[in-house]
DNA sequence: GACCTGCTGCGGTCTG
């Protein structure tokens, strides 16, 4: 084997043999470089690659390497994951490799067997798969075993890591990475497995908190191939113009139609991913490309995915796309997005602008994985055909600006960076909650050294931790026993005696959606259908024959008629980058060079639309009797715009890239003049910001927050003040 | 007009 390298040459004699016997010619440049790193479990180290070829095994091969030195047994790794899916994928990937080796490997999730866990249990060692929340239930219920269980503890292992850093669970995965090592009582290296994120610095910060200068970031070179890339235009008719005539018909039926006649022609025969954006348009594409299918009498060729199908209905899909002897084409969210293996796509279809660049990235890494393919991105930039009444949006073609825009900074490599501050104080309730019940109680300053001085929760000063405690007292969520230990208190113990508190964030209630004995997936509570109600779901359409409220099942049967469900839920923001990218676009003159001629010429409407109207020049505009405001600048400087006008008395409306002044006929003056007085006025304390602001309540435990945390809760993970008031002041301080 | 993810322990009964 004169090609592998002294990085091969580090592993143990018994992997060597295996990875000759799998008949692989050469280690990937990451895996070469991940070796020496991660073989002396002396340090953190991150491994980004755009694809996920081969970072497990960077990441594993020295791993078991350095287990096999263990002379008693007892070493364990934990590799931390955040779906069930990729455990179950992992763990029929490493279990040949480590049964040669003699090193167990334990699938932990919350569909695996309790006699699995027990024998775990009994001798702790090896590689435990498992997901954060299975993780907290083992700390929370098993706290006093805790330092016998990670006693052996090498490595943590977390895959998928830019997929935590932000949210909720990303801050759940750090308190419990930091509990983990407590209870260890000794550091572990943490080894993260990521995408290549614009700043590897925040991913480095993360992973390690206060301590990134000691993280080892590799970073792939290798790339693989490269990309083809088209977006074309579609003009399509207003919802308002079209004839009434069919109530079952959805709206926006006959775009979809034509677009999915144009996917049917250039998909078929080859397995692909089409991302519409939400669940609704799943099912609206789906229906109509599993209709062509039929009409021309082939066999199906598309398939739905998305969060509300069922798990059944979701593994057919997987099975169709890695089957070998059919073509198959998902439609789907971002379910499709994380690192499950789907086998070979030739191309990713993009329906209207993605979420975020990050996203349009990892979906495109989906795409030309094998060597010598290219990645194929083909977009659909769909706009309405003007009329009398097309708002401003329409007539700027913002959709149009904003995939290009965010197309051309994925063509330059740059993905927003994750917002790391934050207070996260929703995630801080369950955590204390959870560490109590580790502990059996806990006295309140070690709890603040160990949650926030020590750990994850550092934007948390002391007099605010404390004014916390004294309102989870005051709500009989935590109690202080006379020597002044934190306890669980009357409403804090049910909560925390639940199955349903180990996750960190919130999902809405649930009707399951039932066809004879087959479970096709569920709808959220909030979007209630009734009886006679003709939906479409699973690519098909069916009539609602029984809502039962007790078992929380609605049944239905056949019907050719229907339109799909509403599943509300927020989706990302905007950022900042983004929009001045859209705006330089308007102010630009080329084509781009990704754009068909139909596309073309709605940029072209775009931009003469911006030039008519002035927008360069002037933010504050009046169109059809409303002032209107375009920053561009992000959602969270956007949101925050409006947040300081309503303090001034107005109200705003916050759609897409443009504020709207919803009183109708509010001079531009005026409004003009309330941005002066914010532009030389000190920013306002958040409480009187956020005084009338409803719906801040959006984590799993900002119930249990005080009024004032939950206001700089919220505005540290969703508004931006500072870029606020400075865009303000650059364009009204006189 | 709008994504996704996840979940224990215990006591009961039945089967090999």
């Amino acid at each position: 084997m004169a090609t592998l390298s002294s990085s091969f040459d580090l592993l143990d004699e018994r992997i060597r043999r295996w990875i000759w016997s799998a008949g692989w010619s050469e280690l990937r440049e990451a895996q070469e470089r991940a070796i020496p790193a991660i073989l002396t479990a002396d340090h953190d180290v991150i491994v980004a690659a755009a694809t996920a070829a081969g970072k497990t095994e960077a990441a594993m091969l020295p791993v078991l390497t350095n287990l096999l030195k263990d002379d008693d047994g007892l070493a364990l790794t934990l590799y931390i994951s955040p779906l069930k899916a990729l455990i179950n994928d992992q763990f029929g990937r490493l279990l040949p490799l480590c049964e040669t080796l003699d090193i167990p490997v334990w699938p932990w999730h919350g569909d695996i067997s309790s006699s699995s866990k027990s024998r775990f249990l009994k001798r702790p060692s090896g590689v435990l798969l498992i997901t954060p929340e299975s993780l907290e239930a083992i700390l929370c219920n098993r706290g006093f075993s805790a330092p016998t269980l990670f006693a052996g503890l090498r490595y943590i292992v977390v895959d998928e890591l830019h997929a935590f850093i932000g949210s909720e669970r990303g801050k759940q995965l750090q308190s419990l990475m930091q509990r983990v090592e407590l209870a260890a009582g000794a550091r572990v290296a943490r080894i993260g497995l990521s995408a290549t994120l614009g700043d590897m610095r925040l991913a480095a910060d993360f992973l390690r908190p206060r301590a990134a200068d000691g993280v080892e970031t590799i970073v792939s070179t290798s790339e693989g191939g490269d990309l083809k890339l088209l977006i074309k235009g579609y003009v399509v008719l207003a919802p308002k113009d079209r004839e009434a005539d069919d109530a079952d018909e959805h709206p926006e039926a006959e775009a979809v139609r034509s677009i999915a006649g144009h996917m049917f022609k250039t998909l078929k025969g080859s397995n692909n991913l089409v991302f519409p954006n939400s669940r609704g348009k799943v099912e609206q594409y789906t229906y109509e490309l599993q209709k062509l299918c039929a009409a021309e009498g082939m066999p199906n060729e598309f398939w739905p995915h998305h969060g509300s199908l069922s798990r059944e209905l979701r593994e057919e899909t997987e099975a169709a796309l890695k089957s070998k002897d059919r073509h198959a084409t998902a439609v789907c969210t971002n379910t499709l997005e994380l690192g499950i293996d789907i086998g070979a796509v030739k191309c990713v279809v993009q329906v209207g602008p993605p979420p975020s660049v990050a996203s349009l990235r990892q979906r495109l890494g989906r795409s030309g994985r094998r060597p010598g393919e290219s990645s194929i991105l083909r977009g659909y930039a769909i706009e309405q055909e003007i009329h009398s009444e097309s708002d401003l949006s329409s007539l700027l073609r913002e959709d149009l600006f904003e995939f290009a825009a965010m197309t051309s900074l994925l063509l330059e490599g740059w993905v927003e960076p994750p917002r790391p501050r934050g207070m996260h104080l929703s995630t801080l309730v369950q955590q204390l909650l959870s560490l109590i019940a580790q502990r059996g109680g806990m006295m309140a300053p070690e709890a603040y050294r160990i949650l926030c001085e020590a750990g994850p929760f550092d934007a948390v000063g002391k007099a605010d931790f404390v004014s916390l405690l004294s309102h989870l007292g005051a709500k009989d969520i935590l109690m202080q026993d006379a020597s002044g230990v934190l306890l669980h208190g009357a409403k804090g113990a049910p909560l925390v005696n639940h199955y349903t508190f180990y996750a960190a964030f919130s999902a809405e209630e649930e009707f399951r959606i039932i066809s004879g004995t087959r479970t096709l997936g569920s709808v959220p509570v909030s979007s209630a259908l009734s009886v006679g109600d003709f939906i479409l779901f699973a690519a098909r359409t069916w009539r609602v024959d029984e809502v039962d409220e007790a078992s929380k099942s609605i049944y239905v049967t056949q019907h050719q008629a229907g339109r799909p469900p509403r599943f509300s839920n927020g989706a990302g923001m905007v950022h900042d980058k983004v929009r001045e990218r859209m705006k330089k676009l308007y102010e630009g003159t080329d084509d781009t060079g990704f754009l068909d001629p139909a596309a073309v010429r709605l940029l072209a409407e775009g931009r003469d639309t911006y030039r008519r109207y002035d927008i360069g020049r002037r933010p504050l505009l009046h169109v059809d009797g409303r002032a209107l405001i375009l920053s561009w600048q992000g959602d969270a400087r956007n949101a925050t715009i409006a947040m300081l006008l309503r303090m001034k008395g107005f109200s705003v409306g916050c759609y897409g890239a443009i504020l709207t002044i919803e009183q109708a006929g509010a001079e531009l003056a005026e409004v003009s003049k309330a941005l002066q007085a914010i532009a030389s006025m000190p920013l306002p304390p958040i409480e009187d910001l956020l005084a009338n602001a409803l719906n801040l309540r959006q984590e799993k435990w900002d119930s249990a927050l005080p009024e004032n945390l939950l206001q700089r809760s919220f505005a540290s993970q969703k508004l931006d003040l500072a870029g606020a008031h400075e865009w303000i002041k650059s364009q009204w301080y006189t």
